[in-house]
DNA sequence: TTATTAGTTCTGCAATTCCCGAACTGTTTT
DNA sequence: AAAACAGTTCGGGAATTGCAGAACTAATAA
């Protein structure tokens, strides 16, 4: 693969990382963004060089990043002397990752449970249902606690 | 708890899975729809039915009873001599849960494996977490195997 | 055949989201 | 003190999404 063949193959993959994410809930920039600071080999970005690489305003690379950072998605660093800040991925590990489906998982079976909760009649079809998949859940849930177990040290 | 109580609260419940669902990316009337039919006693509804209960048009029920429908979330039957739907939860397994997370998982480690095979650098900074990440979201997909092979009986 | 039922499709308005340019703030350099 | 730098905030236009009303379709009933 030609040098120029790779570069042209970030891009593309930024293009589709920005599709990706906009899809789970990112703006359609921040997106890109972090797609941007994902595959490039370039691995700090200053403000201005951001700008530069996706053809974005400064008011929406300002949002965009603010918006990555609050997600924990990037984090900056700045160097002394330098009033630049240098943005990057900030990469939280596997279990910082399986923490976060954990959360989804745990909202979804907390629902479940107030749904349960409020039934008229706990026998009903949808009870049972209900109560299946709230109880797959939280044994599902103690295997991820297994998981991390298993994985964190 | 009084029965009028219960039913306040189940209508409370219902705006606040709409809400829930709004953020994983439901439109706002899908999610209540959605809502409606997971929480209420009545466990089959009629287009007419919802419509009436959730104050909203035909057009928007049409809209949102599709798009639940195309996403897996409801599914309808129907009665032979009798023309309506009746709409209800259709309440995939906790296997099928599970397997809706593995397939986002596998996305996500799909887009890191790209990305790793893109980098120049295969040693940078990032290309080490990526692999790590990679590697760590493989075995987890492995141990939701097991999971699923201890459950699925 | 006409009317009714059970929805679907088609405008079109209203609200929301997205993003830009311009003005602004706070810090550092000249 | 003025200019430059590194962003942030504000206001508004464009695009998108969400929803309603009305017209439409296909099937059944009268």
């Amino acid at each position: 693969m030609k040098e120029s063949e790779r570069i042209e193959m970030q891009k593309e993959l930024i293009e589709y990382i920005g599709r990706y994410l906009e899809k789970q809930g990112y703006q359609p920039v921040a997106g890109r963004v972090l797609g941007l600071l994902m595959v490039m080999d370039k691995e700090e970005y200053t403000f201005d060089e951001i700008i530069l690489a996706m053809k974005i305003s400064k008011s929406s690379a300002s949002a965009a990043l603010k918006n990555l950072e609050l997600r924990g998605a990037i984090e900056y660093i700045t160097y002394t002397g330098d009033r630049k800040r240098y943005f990057r991925i900030s990469f939280s590990d596997i279990n910082i990752v399986i923490e976060g489906i954990e959360r989804k998982i745990k909202a979804y079976a907390d629902i479940m449970d107030r749904v349960i909760s409020l039934k008229k009649n706990p026998n009903s079809k949808n009870s049972i249902l209900l109560k299946n998949i709230s109880g797959g859940t939280k044994f599902f849930l103690s295997q991820l606690e297994d998981f991390r177990n298993k994985n964190h040290k």
